[in-house]
DNA sequence: CTCATTTACGTGCATATACACATTCCCGCT
DNA sequence: AGCGGGAATGTGTATATGCACGTAAATGAG
């Protein structure tokens, strides 16, 4: 293990900076596709998991969707408006269930083939091989870094 | 070039699902890092950008930056505040020119081996190769997406 | 049973992000 | 000169993001 090389101090190099554009474009088409049902990209997410995890306290769908806990308490907020998402009472006082309204689940059924759309159109734009390639180093990055 | 595949309809699948995924949690470790300068990463390379470019037009640094004309109008504010960053007249009444003062330039030297040091702990994370598939996948994917 | 601790949450505050729309200004044409 | 289109930017509105802090409920030690 060679030591750490010295880095070109060029901020266009940061690692950070490259995967926080590639977001926020990548973000960009997929809200686009979705925007005939209202939703955008991480309001589809979070549906998504809960309409397909079942009932869930706040915390839980937080872990899954690497999200900041309070981050998703005020996210869920135009679901729940909107009456896709409902709270549920538990046994727990503390907790709030998680639950996809049937209105939350057909759109979220409406909405699924528009994500698939631009899913798709990303993997064509891509090529198979840059797909996987870039699936592969996002995961295994995140798992590297989960201990950071 | 074979058809596309057809998807796993499962959202974890989702390109734009894992890439704001990696983008949340590096941009956290890399503010924990900037912190003692009061910057965030985004702040970070707006004033990167601006110190190093010289002077430039909001347009073209939303270009540098790929991010949305209007939301740096907005991320510019708390530097401009801070007096790290002015805006100067040019030969063009509609254009603003940015430039970093010598506070903003100052802060700049102070925080950029805080960024060299979270780049470091990202890299030795994830170790020389990943690093190099990680970035060439998002710099690739970045490309071939441009035109969509 | 009582109380300190831990767990699961919400809120205040500040920033980040982008679309639709409005504004101001330059430039070329008549 | 005047005007009309395009260029550069700001604003209104809405959502996304996370830290510091506060609250209520379960839990375990005594």
């Amino acid at each position: 293990m060679s030591p750490p090389p010295p880095l070109r101090l060029s901020p266009a190099e940061c690692t950070c900076f490259r995967l926080r554009g590639a977001a926020r474009r990548v973000s960009q088409l997929f809200s686009k596709h979705l925007a005939p049902t209202g939703l955008k990209i991480s309001q589809f997410s979070l549906l998504a998991f809960v309409a397909a995890e079942g009932p869930l306290p706040i915390g839980k769908l937080a872990e899954l969707l690497s999200t900041d806990r309070t981050t998703l308490t005020r996210n869920l907020r135009p679901l729940t408006m909107q009456g896709l998402i409902e709270r549920a009472a538990s046994g727990d006082r503390r907790r709030h269930e998680l639950v996809a309204t049937p209105a939350g689940r057909a759109l979220f059924k409406r909405a699924l083939p528009l994500w698939s759309d631009a899913e798709r159109e990303v993997r064509t734009a891509m090529g198979g091989k840059l797909t996987i390639d870039l699936h592969g180093a996002l995961d295994r990055s995140v798992e590297r870094l989960a201990t950071l």
